[in-house]
DNA sequence: CAGCAGGTAGAACGATCGTTCTACGATATC
DNA sequence: GATATCGTAGAACGATCGTTCTACCTGCTG
């Protein structure tokens, strides 16, 4: 019958990577569907069978930028080395991360800014992807060695989220190397 | 009947603390002018006499902010201290601050989430506040002896930003001792 | 008391918000 | 080749956005 779906509806792939752009870049209150639509070259009613509405959309944002930084932790994990060389590459895949992608900020972050309601669909993503986040920093740092690994993962988030947002608003060349120094210090990497 | 000046224009102040609230807790462009004036007790007219749109509206509540932080900074300089003792305080004051009073994250950087344009009127008022946040503690750090004032400003100011997101996103109780901790370290005061 | 500002009130503006509607075109199955 | 299905197209909906308008009321000054 049906073989994997993954080209099989352009339509929603071109929605959500407009919407994607658009939201992060711009903001989420800031954009209204009629800009999306636009620049994904669709129609209201093609947006409208794919996604139950914006915030559908907003959440399936929210959902593949976790889903791609899970795949980043993965891909470290995958190329092997000491947990505590783990833990080093994943200090520099962020800093590489804030100076060329993610340079707009946050997008949890962002996205948190604008939906106060801690129960809201938006914020239960954001809270997931922040929990698990933490708690596989906090596995590292356990198997590093390290003799607060809660504490740590925990410092360790609060620099990730910080380096996020001073890349965006006070220039990375400011920002990077000054979470990497606070990352690695953190860490138990530099003595 | 005469009262003080400092009530002669309840019109405005009233605005400004509704707005403040309302911004603060839910964002900049979820809230609209109609919110504004509800929780205001006051009419169109008189917002557009006292203020020349919404923006200006956030611009005066962002200035408040600033004008409070800068307070702040200014009462711990007041209080006397060596410069290490100073340091020591203003970490603790950020600490406080993040527990009771900013606690739905920074309201620079939420609001820098919604304004994307770094030329806008808003984000000039961002960047001016960051600016002077990042110089004075740096001046602090040197008067402290640290190694690289500089580096320990970059850093500082990042802890804040981190601090002030994390109180929000993942409970203070969970933040504001990652902070003190690391904050403490980068600044010299554990060793 | 007359006159005049400045604050207030509430209606109304055009634009845009997110959403729903019906009609049309392409594709795949029988 | 007929038919059912799904994506597309574009108009239209009510609600709300930020802003402007005119009329009214108050408290000063002469």
């Amino acid at each position: 019958m049906d073989e994997p779906t993954t080209t099989r509806t352009p339509g929603r792939e071109r929605l959500l990577a407009a919407a994607s752009r658009l939201f992060y870049r711009e903001g989420i209150n800031g954009v209204g569907v009629d800009r999306i639509l636009e620049e994904a070259g669709v129609t209201r009613a093609t947006m409208y069978r794919h996604f139950a509405g914006k915030e559908a959309l907003v959440a399936a944002y929210l959902e593949s930028e976790d889903a791609t930084l899970r795949g980043y932790f993965a891909d470290a994990e995958a190329e092997g080395g000491t947990p505590t060389e783990l833990l080093g590459r994943v200090i520099d895949t962020i800093a590489i991360d804030i100076t060329s992608y993610h340079t707009r900020g946050c997008p949890f972050i962002n996205a948190a800014a604008e939906f106060p309601d801690a129960d809201s669909p938006v914020r239960r993503i954001v809270t997931a992807h922040r929990t698990w986040f933490r708690q596989a920093l906090a596995e590292l740092a356990r198997a590093a060695g390290l003799p607060d690994p809660d504490a740590a993962a925990a410092s360790l988030v609060l620099l990730r989220d910080a380096a996020l947002v001073g890349g965006y608003l006070d220039g990375v060349e400011v920002t990077a190397p000054a979470f990497v120094a606070t990352a690695r210090q953190v860490a138990g990497l530099d003595v």
